[in-house]
DNA sequence: GAATAAGTGTAACAACTGTTACACTATGAA
DNA sequence: TTCATAGTGTAACAGTTGTTACACTTATTC
């Protein structure tokens, strides 16, 4: 068995480098690993421990009681899987968890995650700290796609991307990313944006807009 | 001043009675009065303490340096604050928030919240549970938001709320409800409901749907 | 039971976005 | 430079949803 490199897990990221090594010693954990294909965790199974995958990838499938797929989702490591599963009130994972690849998986009872919560600070902020950005990620999202119109998306991403006071950004999507970034098309997102320059609301050219007049920005979303 | 209830409290929602009494003794918190129109925080502000709404109502506003309006959002006691703004990386105030009505706020500085987090099982149990709770609840949102058409959210909402093996579910919301749960007009759903009992794949009556043709359904996602 | 409000079915039309296709430009590698 | 690739601008058309309006049914209240 190899050794754990916990350097780019999310949530003990803030440990220093002893704190890290000493916390893996008194950690009670087990290691899963698994082939291409294993199932690691089924749909309707409890969640009573804390899943990081560590190496490998895994993929996410919502199937129905006739084996039928609803949705797929691919999981690189490191990065906890399900991690608001561990302590809601439904704690039962929502899909399937399969292994793309020879993967590694520490996992950490809940009692034991608690514990650790409750003694060690490093891991409280870290495991605080990794819910919290996710909760505004998420959030954040949420707000950009309850926006309808694609005027609307983009008006209230340079709103909050633009520091006060500056008339100008840079992005660091392209225009195709920042299409899927929108969940939209990116001929749609191309139109839109010549739309908006042709009205003269921004200047688009490579990633940098110049926002011209803030004010009607305001009035699209 | 009055005496604090925690009752209704969702973070405090699995303390004893007696536990939560002792608690709110030992507890160091700071009780903040506001009027109406008062301001309690401000876009930008750090957020150094949970801030816990207990009594009254509020109203975020997200403005720009000229003093326009974003976005508006009304929250009622008793819930926390921005409580994702607490430990994240980000940890300011990403909104306005003002009184609408004479409320009260219930402050516990992040130490104090680290401290009990660290030394009273109910509160971590209770904060971490209504962290993941809303985690789980901004994912679901999300994952409805992200299917575009009306067909496939309706699909998805009917598959996932089915017990496996049911054919039939009755839903809590009304059309009209519905329609604002998917973010969608209610014509345009009323017609879309229209559609699925035309091609015979669900029939829909009074807040009841029967499944006719489960494999349909999933083609729609 | 009558009156009022809330909820639903439906239709015509407008508005917006997605799809597809193609030309063009920029970028970087050989 | 030349070539391949990624990224972008643009247009026509189809598809879906929103808007508005109105009739009708079902609850609620007095």
């Amino acid at each position: 068995m190899d050794t754990i490199d916990l350097t780019n897990c999310p949530i003990c990221h803030g440990m220093p480098e002893n704190s890290r090594k000493e916390f893996l010693e008194k950690l009670d954990y087990k290691l899963l690993h698994v082939e291409k294909g294993d199932i690691i965790a089924r749909q309707g199974d409890l969640v009573n421990a804390l899943y990081l995958l560590i190496r490998g990838s895994v993929k996410t499938e919502m199937v129905n009681e006739s084996g039928q797929l609803i949705g797929i989702e691919h999981m690189k490591a490191p990065r906890p899987l399900a991690p608001a599963f561990l302590f809601a009130e439904s704690n039962r994972f929502p899909v399937d968890v399969t292994a793309l690849e020879p993967s590694v998986i520490l996992l950490i009872p809940k009692e034991e995650v608690m514990k650790q919560l409750a003694t060690n600070e490093y891991f409280m902020r870290g495991y605080l700290q990794f819910n919290s950005n996710r909760t505004q990620f998420l959030s954040d999202k949420l707000k950009l796609m309850s926006i309808k119109t694609i005027k609307g998306k983009l008006a209230y991403y340079l709103l909050t991307k633009t520091p006060k006071g500056e008339a100008s950004f840079r992005s660091d999507l392209n225009q195709t990313e920042l299409a899927d970034f929108f969940a939209v098309a990116r001929p749609s997102l191309a139109r839109t944006l010549a739309e908006l320059e042709e009205e003269k609301i921004i200047r688009y050219e490579k990633k940098r807009f110049d926002i011209l007049n803030r004010n009607a920005l305001q009035q699209l979303i």
